[in-house]
DNA sequence: CTGTTAGCGCCTTCAG
DNA sequence: CTGAAGGCGCTAACAG
C-alpha cells in the first residue's frame, strides 16, 4: 500500500501538499495539484482511514441502529436504510450497522471513536436509549418522536396527521364509521412511536368529526386479520371504511374482505398508511397516505451531518403527510 | 477522552503493559492487571479505534454488501444480516453496511483499510464483483455459489438439494406431476445463484424420477400468483403438488388455491423452501425445506474470521437442507 | 513479568 | 504557494 509519503516523493512535493490537495483546505497551484494527482493515480494511493481518524478525529462513519424485531415491517426498514446509506455516501460517510439488542453498542462505537454520529430507528415513547444518547458528545438523530427528545434531533412522518388525513378523506366521502387496522400488539405495548401516534391520531380525528371509530391492533397474518374483520363487521354499526397502517396486511386484505362478501371500494373504502411502492403494488392500487421512508432516512443523515459540520441547532422535523386517492376509496354507497 | 497513557500513569505502569492487559497477548501478573483495570474503569477509558487500526492494521470491522433490490425477499435478507451482525460481535467485530449499487464500495473500504474483510450477499452466477474480490489482499466470503468462485470462500444452502429433497418427499407421497413456483423473473435473469440452483435442482430431480415438472417464475403478488396457478392447473396433467421457493407468496397461496376450489393438502400438497419462521407463521404450517438464513450468516462470518486469524484454507460450504413435514403435504388422493 | 521506544499514516500549525 | 515537523493513540519489537 502506498502512503502519502510515497505520493509526495513521486510528485516531488511534501506530504503536507499532498494532504492539502486531497482535503482542499488550502489553495494549491494548478501545476502542483496535477503532479500530485498523477502520482496518486500512478501509485493507486488511498488514504488510510485509521491514520486519518487518528489525526483528524473524524472516522467518516455513521452508526445506524436498526431494529431486527419480528413486529416491525422489514420492507419499510429496508427503505429507511437505503435512504440512509445512499445519503451517507453523498456526504462521503459510511454506515456501521448496529442492532437493537447490542445493548452497549452505543457506548462502544462512540467511546472508541468508531463513528462520528448516530442514527436511531424505531424509537419508543420513553426509549431508554435517549438519556444515554443525550449525554454523548457525538450527535444523534432519532427516527421517531418520543415523549421527551432531551435535546436530540428527531425526524419522522407525522403519523398522527397521517391518520387525520385519512379520516378526513373518508369523512368527506361520507363515511361515518371507520375501522383502523394498525400495528401488532407488540409494537403498541412497547410504544413504538409510529404505532402510538397513528392510532392516537385516528381516534382523535374520528372523535372530532363525530365518527364511530374502531381501532384494532393486528399481526400481519391471515388469521389475525380474519379475527379483526370478524369483530369489526359483526358490530352494530359496522365500518364502511378502513384505515390500514400495516403493510404486511395489504396483500391479504382484499381477499379477506371478499370472503366476507365485501368489495373494495363498493362496500368498504380503504386508505392505507404505507410506503408508496406497497400501495402501488396491488392490481387495484390503494388510496394511501405514503410513508416516505427513503426521504426520512435521507433527512436523518442530513441532520447529523449538519450538526457535525456546522453549529446548526437541534431540530425536530415532522414530515407532513399527503394522501393520494387511488382506486380503493369512494363515496359511501 | 482518556488515553492509554493516562491509564498507564494512573496505574503506575507503562503503556505497553496497559496494551497487553487489553489484548492479552502476554501474561500479566494478577496484581498489575487489576491495577490497570481499576484505572481503566476510573478514567472510563476506551481505546481509540483509529489509533489501533493504524498501529495494528486491523480495523475490527467487516464489510457486508447487501442487496437492496426489489426482487429479493427482504425478510430473508434481514435474517442473514442478523446472523452476520450477531456473530461478528462474538468476534469483536463491527459491521459496515455496503449496498449493491455502491459500485466502488469494495475498492473504497478495502483500500482505505476501513474493513478487514468482506461478506457479499446475493451472488450471481457470473458476478462481476468476483474477479475484483479475488484480487484483494483482504479475505472475502461469498454468500452464494457462483460458476467460478476464483479462489474465494463460499457458503450457502444447497438449493439444488433443497429442491431435490422436496421433490423426493412429494414423489414418495405418490405425486407424479409437480409444479414449481420460484423466484421472480428478474432474479432468474440476473442468475441469482439461489434462484438458478433451486430451479435446476427441481427440474433435474423431476426428470430423474420421471415426474412431470412445471417450473415457473413468479412475482410476489396476488396477480402473478393467479396467472401462474391458472396456467398450471389448466394443463392436461395438472399438478397434484407444488414446490414454492418464494416466501412472499406463502401468505397468499392458500386463498389463491381455495378460489380455484383446491384445498391443501387434500387436493394439492405444498412444500415450501423458506425460512423456518415463514413456514411456521401460517395457521396451517407448511411442510418445508428450511433456509437457515441466520446460520448461513453466522457461517460466513466464521469463515472470514478463520481466514483473518489463521491460515485455514479457503472453503466452499454447502449447507445440507432438511425437510420437515408439517400439515401441507399428504399422500396423493 | 515489565518497560522503552520506534513507528503506523495522516493532519495541521508554524515558518518560509 | 509550499515545506518541515510535531503529534494524534496504540502496537509490537526489543531489552531487561
Amino acid at each position: 500500500m502506498a502512503t502519502m509519503n510515497d505520493v509526495a516523493k513521486a510528485a516531488g512535493v511534501s506530504t503536507s501538499t499532498v494532504s492539502y490537495v486531497l482535503s482542499g483546505k488550502r489553495t494549491i497551484s494548478q501545476e502542483t495539484r496535477e503532479q500530485v494527482l498523477a502520482a496518486i493515480r500512478k501509485l493507486d494511493y488511498s488514504p488510510h482511514s485509521g491514520a486519518r481518524s487518528l489525526a483528524s478525529s473524524r472516522s467518516n462513519v455513521l452508526g445506524l441502529m436498526v431494529p431486527l424485531r419480528a413486529d416491525v415491517n422489514v420492507s419499510v426498514i429496508m427503505q429507511f436504510v437505503a435512504g440512509v446509506v445512499t445519503t451517507a455516501r453523498d456526504y462521503n460517510q459510511d454506515v456501521l450497522l448496529l442492532t437493537q439488542d447490542d445493548t452497549d453498542g452505543i457506548h462502544r462505537v462512540t467511546s472508541q471513536s468508531i463513528v462520528d454520529g448516530l442514527l436511531m430507528m424505531d424509537i419508543e415513547a420513553r426509549d431508554p436509549r435517549i438519556p444515554q444518547l443525550a449525554k454523548l458528545r457525538k450527535p444523534a438523530v432519532l427516527i421517531g418522536f418520543p415523549d421527551d427528545p432531551q435535546g436530540l434531533s428527531c425526524v419522522d412522518l407525522d403519523f398522527a396527521a397521517a391518520s387525520r388525513t385519512a379520516v378526513r378523506h373518508l369523512s368527506e366521502l361520507g363515511h361515518r364509521s371507520i375501522g383502523f387496522i394498525g400495528s401488532p400488539q407488540a409494537s403498541l405495548e412497547r410504544h413504538a412511536t409510529y404505532a402510538d401516534r397513528a392510532r392516537k391520531g385516528f381516534e382523535d380525528a374520528c372523535q372530532a368529526a363525530g365518527i364511530a371509530a374502531d381501532p384494532r391492533a393486528c399481526e400481519p397474518t391471515s388469521a389475525a386479520l380474519a379475527d379483526a374483520l370478524d369483530a369489526m363487521f359483526s358490530r352494530q354499526e359496522p365500518p364502511t371504511a378502513l384505515v390500514v397502517h400495516n403493510e404486511g396486511l395489504l396483500p391479504l386484505l382484499r381477499e379477506a374482505l371478499a370472503l366476507r362478501g365485501l368489495q373494495i371500494p363498493k362496500d368498504v373504502s380503504v386508505v392505507a398508511i404505507a410506503p408508496e411502492d406497497a400501495a402501488m403494488a396491488a392490481a387495484q392500487p390503494w388510496t394511501a397516505v405514503s410513508i416516505p421512508a427513503h426521504d426520512i432516512g435521507r433527512a436523518a443523515v442530513e441532520m447529523v451531518m449538519d450538526r457535525l459540520n456546522s453549529d446548526k441547532p437541534v431540530e425536530i422535523r415532522l414530515i407532513v403527510p399527503s394522501l393520494v386517492q387511488r382506486e380503493t376509496s369512494a363515496a359511501r354507497s
